[in-house]
DNA sequence: AGCACGCCGACT
DNA sequence: GTCGGCGTGCTC
């Protein structure tokens, strides 16, 4: 037999079928297998079988071997995979990676045996005892002992009946041994407590409602403590019973264990999580549990869409208008278009869930091809927390330079003294944003990014956040030599400073990038703030996600306005996703919560209707404007974005991959809405110099986009690399 | 992605 | 005269 075979090669040269033999019966269409390739041997995927090749019989090469038993591909996930590889541009190669554990490659992972010990099927209890000498008594008790437990772990029988007398035993062939594959379970204490809570009268209705309707997507916009959740499990519950499978996807911050835990207490082990915090063993056990069918409900970010269940019935996606959900680096796929395709595939219906749901889909409910329901109000029937704004330029002329507003201080204050916590958010790490000379003005900046960089007192060294570099401390302007250097801009680890000066007897934790990088830091943090053992946390975005703490009394919003003055055309909705989120934390349970949100434009239309948790009225403006302006959901922003080491080739292969978009662009002047070539706003990121050929054109023209990237495949070479983003999360 | 083959500059 | 630079082509 011959297989078609696509190997683990990143590169558009390899991109394409190469024909093996094999005899194995075992290896199918999905199937992973180790073939030779030139002088190396490399991982591949099976894609087809069939009995005559195409290529000259005389050169084609036999399978080396088979990877797993069980083909780590189906039917669907093969489609699929094709799915991305086309929709995506890039190779196949690229778009399985997508589908597997990364330590299943290149096999760095291995499944995990347990050895167990029985008594040998040949011979009967009463024969091994009479054969058995009768100063063996240890040899006695071990097989007594399997005589009446059965199969028992292997190490434990050495432990009780000692190594010796238990081998000696095995050499006589009195006790077999055999090996299982032992599964690693992450979270595994949290066991099944309750099953099934009564929905109320309002979830219900949504359950039917998405159950019978005929469309595949439903939208539950619903407010903070509507009670969601409760939705989500019973969908799933109800799959299940039908005998499928479900994925439910959250973003990648606020998988917290809050969420795991009410999974598991709910499912069981049923519930498989994937996602990177868990160790290469676990995350690859809960791949295989998922694939073999083991476990049928996935769990896990953006890239959790693509588990490896079968028969899928429900694919929920909750905070529906979460960043995370679109890839940042290729593939560059969209999480509800492969939620689509799957959902299609089996028949299947996906669930967007969100307080703040992204212009797009609220779009689509508008229009009718999503399912639309409604849950605008929270289950405990408490009024969502007041939001104070403090006007910050009038805290500047009153001489106020502190990063907090008097209203700010002295809401912390009653909170602190009633003895409960606040969480103050901004979203910036570090302790200052920049460094500057006060002598010359010079900011200190990468050396190989084009960016300012951030003082981290911690470590005493200025990072950048874009590439990671890390430079010491300076003690005098580089430029000029001044010792005048002056802070600008304020981060967590400054924050946590001055309200520690502010309020010396307060427990202060900061959560932000830098404080949970180690494993389970978000869990330690937010572990040790839920405990009450901190009475404020100092964080960013990660702050606003997900977690119910009751004594939460006081949010503090520093700095509303700095996501709406970037230059990209989601910065409002952004802005008032980020502020209704993080507002939802303060006063959850039987206490009233107050949030203070602090601004230099207070009179932002944004944060006016923010304040008023005017979801309805925010997006009626935000689409008009869209529409208006042609940006999406109206139009794709493409870009084809251009790096290069050397700045003058990268500008060259710019100008003239601009003059052959140009040819697109007349050909379809009616479905362009803008474009223009232009120094990428970051100009230079890790070395590289980038530029840009930015286009607006008409919604959903695959077509076009096919013809651009046909265009500019050929400039990737000689140290320049050039690619296409479609509606990227950020235009740096 | 690797690796071999192949044609032009600076060296023992 | 040769060692070696990395440009182009191939892998079933």
């Amino acid at each position: 037999m011959f297989a078609d075979v696509i190997v683990d090669i990143a590169h558009s040269e390899t991109d394409r079928i190469f024909e093996y033999s094999f005899e194995d019966s075992r290896i199918v269409a999905g199937s992973r297998v180790l073939v030779p390739f030139g002088k190396k041997n490399v991982e591949g995927i099976v894609i087809n079988v069939k009995s005559s090749p195409v290529y000259d019989k005389e050169r084609i090469r036999p399978v080396l071997d088979l990877l797993e038993e069980t083909p780590a591909f189906s039917e669907e996930t093969l489609a699929l995979s094709r799915y991305v590889a086309e929709t995506c541009f890039v190779s196949r190669a690229l778009s399985f990676r997508l589908f597997l554990p990364s330590e299943m490659r290149k096999g760095r992972v291995r499944e995990q045996f347990v050895a167990f010990a029985e008594l040998t099927k040949d011979l009967s209890f009463e024969e091994i005892t009479a054969s058995l000498n009768k100063t063996a008594i240890r040899q006695k008790q071990a097989v007594s002992y399997l005589q009446e437990n059965g199969k028992t772990k292997l190490s434990f029988l050495r432990e009780t009946f000692g190594v010796s007398a238990v081998n000696a035993a095995i050499d006589k062939g009195f006790i077999s041994v055999t090996e299982e594959k032992r599964l690693r379970e992450p979270y595994k204490g949290m066991e099944e407590i309750a099953c099934g809570v009564d929905l109320t009268e309002k979830q219900t209705e949504a359950v039917n409602s998405i159950n019978n309707t005929d469309k595949t997507v439903s939208l539950i916009f619903g407010v903070t403590g509507s009670g969601k959740t409760e939705i989500y499990l019973n969908l799933i519950d109800g799959a299940l019973k039908r005998g499928k499978t479900a994925i439910m996807l959250v973003p990648e911050i606020a998988l917290t264990p809050q969420m795991l835990k009410q999974l598991r207490a709910r499912f069981g082990s049923v519930a498989a999580i994937l996602h990177s915090g868990l160790s290469a063993g676990e995350r690859y056990d809960e791949w295989w549990r998922l694939r073999t069918g083991e476990a049928k409900i996935a769990i896990g970010a953006r890239s959790a869409i693509f588990a490896p269940v079968e028969d899928v019935g429900i694919i929920i996606i909750d905070e529906e208008h979460d960043g995370s959900y679109v890839s940042e680096s290729a593939p560059r796929y969209d999480t509800v278009d492969i939620a689509l395709f799957r959902a299609k595939y089996n028949g299947a219906k996906i669930v967007l869930g969100s307080a703040t749901p992204s212009v797009e889909s609220f779009l689509k409910a508008e229009n009718g091809e999503y399912n639309y329901i409604e849950l605008p109000d929270r289950i405990n029937k408490k009024p969502l927390p007041d939001i104070e704004i403090a006007d910050m330029r009038k805290e500047v002329r009153r001489g106020n330079n502190s990063p907090f507003s008097a209203a700010l201080v002295s809401e912390l204050k009653e909170c602190l003294s009633g003895g409960n916590q606040a969480i103050i958010f901004l979203n910036q790490r570090g302790y200052s944003k920049t460094v500057v000379c006060t002598e010359c003005g010079h900011v200190q900046k990468c050396e190989a990014c084009d960016v300012s960089l951030t003082y981290h007192k911690e470590d005493d060294s200025l990072l950048c956040h874009y590439c990671g570099a890390k430079y010491k401390m300076i003690t005098a302007c580089t430029e000029c030599g001044s010792k005048f250097l002056k802070y600008g801009g304020v981060g967590t680890e400054r924050v946590v400073a001055e309200l520690q000066k502010l309020f010396p007897e307060a427990r202060i934790l900061r959560m932000d990038r830098d404080t949970t990088q180690t494993k389970e830091g978000h869990f330690k943090i937010l572990s040790k703030f839920a405990a009450r053992d901190c009475d404020i946390l100092v964080g960013t975005q990660m702050v606003a996600k997900g977690h119910d703490f009751p004594f939460v009394t006081l949010v503090g919003i520093l700095d509303a306005d700095m996501s709406l003055h970037f230059a990209d055309y989601r910065s409002s909705e952004r802005t008032f996703g980020l502020i209704t989120q993080v507002a939802g934390r303060s006063g959850r349970a039987d206490k009233a919560g107050k949030v203070v949100l602090q601004t230099y434009s207070p009179d932002n239309f944004v944060l006016h209707q923010a304040i008023r948790y005017d979801y309805k009225g925010f997006y009626a403006r935000e689409i008009s404007v869209r529409k208006a302006t042609a940006f999406p959901p109206f139009t794709d922003i493409v870009r084809v974005l251009v790096q290069g080491a050397d700045e003058e080739l990268a500008l060259m292969a710019t100008k003239a991959i601009y003059s052959e978009l140009q040819q697109i662009y007349t050909e379809y002047k009616e479905n362009f809405k803008f474009f223009g070539c232009m120094k990428a706003p970051i100009k230079k990121l890790q070395g590289k110099f980038r530029f840009q050929v930015l286009m607006r054109i008409d919604k959903g023209r695959r077509d076009i986009m096919k013809e651009i990237y046909g265009r500019i495949e050929k400039y990737n070479k000689g140290g320049v690399s050039a690619y296409l983003e479609m509606n990227p999360n950020n235009l740096n």
